[in-house]
DNA sequence: CCACGGATCAGCT
DNA sequence: GCTGATCCGTGGA
């Protein structure tokens, strides 16, 4: 059973997008392939409110698409040699979205994918998908396969590498599968 | 125009 | 745990 996720997942609270999001398959064709990742671990920064969202400034060339509809892709490049894989959520004007942090190769393969750097380099995902619509079209998509993910399997925690945010630095706003989840 | 610093990672201590 | 690599978005002049 393979559902491709709605535009309608996306619209909804950031929070619990990125919740939900665990256990999803994060989906990608290159040329005549097709890979499928498990997603593990996610972040969720929240508009203008959140110091540590790009978007906590207002509109800017560069954040204008995550203040679009959800379910477009946002990718920026991060430290001059790495970029990060976003997906836009909640409603049009509120500058939210999803970071993927960590996803799982469904396939046999040497692919390390344990870190938003690195899963972006292991997918060719790079500025070119920046802008883009979640789809089968665009070569990136998001499906359900029937994983069931318990809220017993879910762990938080304050966000990685945003010590600049101040109060919002302390957030719990990143959703992982406990590993346990895997052994079994 | 120019300066600053970052949603990371690998390699070292 | 700490540091450097490397480049572009952003804001101030």
């Amino acid at each position: 059973m393979r559902v491709v996720l709605p535009d309608k997942f996306f619209s909804r609270s950031t929070l619990k997008v990125a919740e939900d999001l665990l256990g999803k398959v994060l989906v990608r064709k290159l040329g005549s392939h097709v890979y499928r990742y498990r997603i593990i671990e996610t972040e969720a920064y929240c508009g203008q409110d959140d110091l540590a969202c790009h978007a906590h400034k207002g509109k800017t060339p560069r954040t204008e698409i995550m203040f679009g509809p959800a379910g477009f892709i946002y990718v920026y490049l991060i430290y001059g040699m790495y970029h990060c894989l976003n997906l836009v959520t909640f409603l049009p004007g509120e500058g939210e979205a999803v970071l993927i942090r960590a996803i799982e190769p469904l396939f046999k393969t040497d692919q390390r994918t344990n870190g938003p750097g690195k899963l972006c380099r292991a997918l060719k995902i790079d500025i070119e998908l920046n802008r883009r619509k979640l789809s089968k079209q665009t070569g990136l998509w998001v499906e359900d396969d029937g994983f069931v993910v318990k809220s017993t399997d879910i762990g938080t925690s304050s966000r990685r590498g945003v010590t600049y945010a101040k109060h919002c630095a302390d957030y719990p706003w990143r959703f992982f599968l406990k590993k346990l989840t895997f052994i079994s």
